[in-house]
DNA sequence: ACCTGAACACCGTTCAAGT
DNA sequence: ACCTGAACACCGTTCAAGT
């Protein structure tokens, strides 16, 4: 009689996810993952190639979570400024709540991605959601006006999170600042 | 007679970041850069405290490096947009040439850098002199201006040299639309 | 004063063996 | 079909001992 499943995908997902914010991302480990689900860590090699690919189960539940965060804002209003810093604001509220899953967002390298793995779906569907958002602001490319506010949500995110606004100043008002400024420039003309 | 010293601080600055960039951040071991600079692992505790002191030594020296590259261009012209953009440029090229230790520069999380830590001489020394540049262009409150500005530089290296921007689409043409997109922002009024 | 060997607790990973 | 124990190579870290 074959043995039950007792890990899945969800689960593991769950585990890692958990400990990398409870613990850090070096805390998630093949042997802590596979505590927590119960389970010896040999068995986990059924379910993952590496330990690398528990970091990015966990970058892509943060993508999907992300994504149904930006998708849901989809109907709030119809001015194309306010649809980008709705994003952008959502962003930041995504990586308030999960920093270290959003730290794992768009970090290919860290997550032994040496280029060749093809994207996550999570992370295709974010892409797609938030491409075609920037689409209904500048019509004509919206590929690099979608990079630039993503970079800007992205390093500005990321190093709030590390810590790296250590100046004094006000945070908040330097997001709202940055958010402003990019916003404007990207629907003023046209 | 007491032994010569044989580890120095440049040494193992040297080794680890040599490591970082020949094999990755993971590879930055105690073991490694002891075997690199000629010595037995426990010998290093008598230079570091733990393994996230050699990410710091090579966060730190990345930021020297890249405050003297932003510092030479001080000179180089007194067009305030000019100035930023050059700035800007010399990011991306240090992030295309050191991918990993500027991967780690505003990174205070993942060196075990929970919050306590006083910055580094370095990471002091390049937000002064980035901070004197911002000013000399929104005098007003260059605070808001500088972080909106390297939030998006550093997310936007981050993201390339991590292989986020697949989607096809010029990547060089992306940063430079960012980049007048912003720097056109910052410096137009007042 | 600095370096070493030995030791400990831990990990990732493989694989033959169990059920 | 899935899980396990045993094994291997490795790592961070501590500490008493060498010179």
């Amino acid at each position: 009689m074959p043995a039950p499943q007792r890990v899945t995908r969800a689960a593991l997902t769950t585990a890692a996810r958990a400990i990398a914010e409870d613990e850090g991302i070096d805390a998630v480990t093949i042997s802590a993952v596979a505590a927590v689900v119960g389970v010896r860590p040999p068995s986990l090699y059924k379910h993952v190639g590496h330990r690398h690919d528990l970091l990015r189960l966990i970058a892509d539940d943060a993508a999907r979570e992300l994504d149904e965060d930006v998708a849901a804002l989809a109907g709030s209003t119809t001015d194309p400024a306010a649809m980008l810093t709705a994003i952008a604001r959502a962003f930041r509220a995504f990586s308030a709540r999960s920093p270290r899953a959003s730290s794992l967002l768009f970090a290919g390298a860290a997550l032994g991605t040496e280029g060749a793995e093809p994207q996550s779906e999570g992370m295709v569907a974010l892409t797609r959601t938030l491409l075609s958002a920037v689409q209904a602001t500048t019509p004509s490319d919206p590929l690099p006006a979608a990079r630039t506010l993503t970079a800007w949500a992205h390093g500005f995110c990321t190093m709030e999170q590390a810590g790296a606004f250590r100046l004094g100043g006000d945070v908040d008002e330097a997001f709202e600042f940055g958010l402003a400024t990019l916003v404007g420039a990207l629907t003023a003309h046209r």
